[in-house]
DNA sequence: CAAACGTATTGACAACCATCGATGCATGTC
DNA sequence: GACATGCATCGATGGTTGTCAATACGTTTG
């Protein structure tokens, strides 16, 4: 009957709401695409979508839906200059999930 | 046709077989559930499995799933003791996951 | 050994996701 | 204005995932 078997656990300091946020910002990092374009715009300072299939080999429609998630999820920021869609990183997310893990 | 309108990228530091290893441990820990129950063998030291299911209102078997998601990422240890499971956190896997996001 | 109990596994199902071709929208160019 | 170009959206599809009831497995206890 899932007794307990042991002494009381210690109080989570993990809320459920904070685990979906954080889960949230994690599932958008847990993907081998975005990280790999995370790491290029990490390494470049700033970089526009034009690069990005050629570099890792996915069609446009796959690169702009994950970089749609990774700009929603807050991790890269997006600015459009004239025809071109340019890519930064936002760098306080990112300490804010390792922050997290540790 | 998708060509280049800048500067060529910067080489990424992030190869392919090592997006999918960190996407792998990334992806085992994005999820509420497992956050959580990271959460409280970190704040706990160590804690049995016999009482997640009432800790975080989710069944045996779907404790026991995501238990071992975090066991084969190696997230969390697994140690059984009598009849009862036992599982103590990774600290140098996390500090790993950590210190690839920085 | 037999019964009880904690945990893992199986099977099933709905929800979600990564991917791409086709198409639409906006911006710049002639 | 007409055309070309960069990117987003749509529709479809195959694969993955979270969940639980049922069941099997292993350990302890009587």
């Amino acid at each position: 009957m899932t007794e307990s078997c042991c002494a009381p656990l210690s109080d989570a300091t993990l809320s459920d709401d904070e685990a979906v946020l954080l889960a949230g910002w994690l599932k958008a990092l847990a993907d081998p695409v975005r990280l790999r374009l995370v790491n290029i715009v990490a390494t470049s300072g700033e970089a526009c979508a034009c690069d990005f299939p050629a570099a890792l080999g996915k069609s446009q429609p796959t690169i702009s839906h994950h970089l749609s998630q990774l700009v929603k999820a807050g991790i890269l920021d997006r600015e459009q200059r004239g025809k071109w869609a340019w890519f930064r990183l936002n760098n306080d997310r990112l300490k804010e999930v390792t922050a997290a893990l540790s």
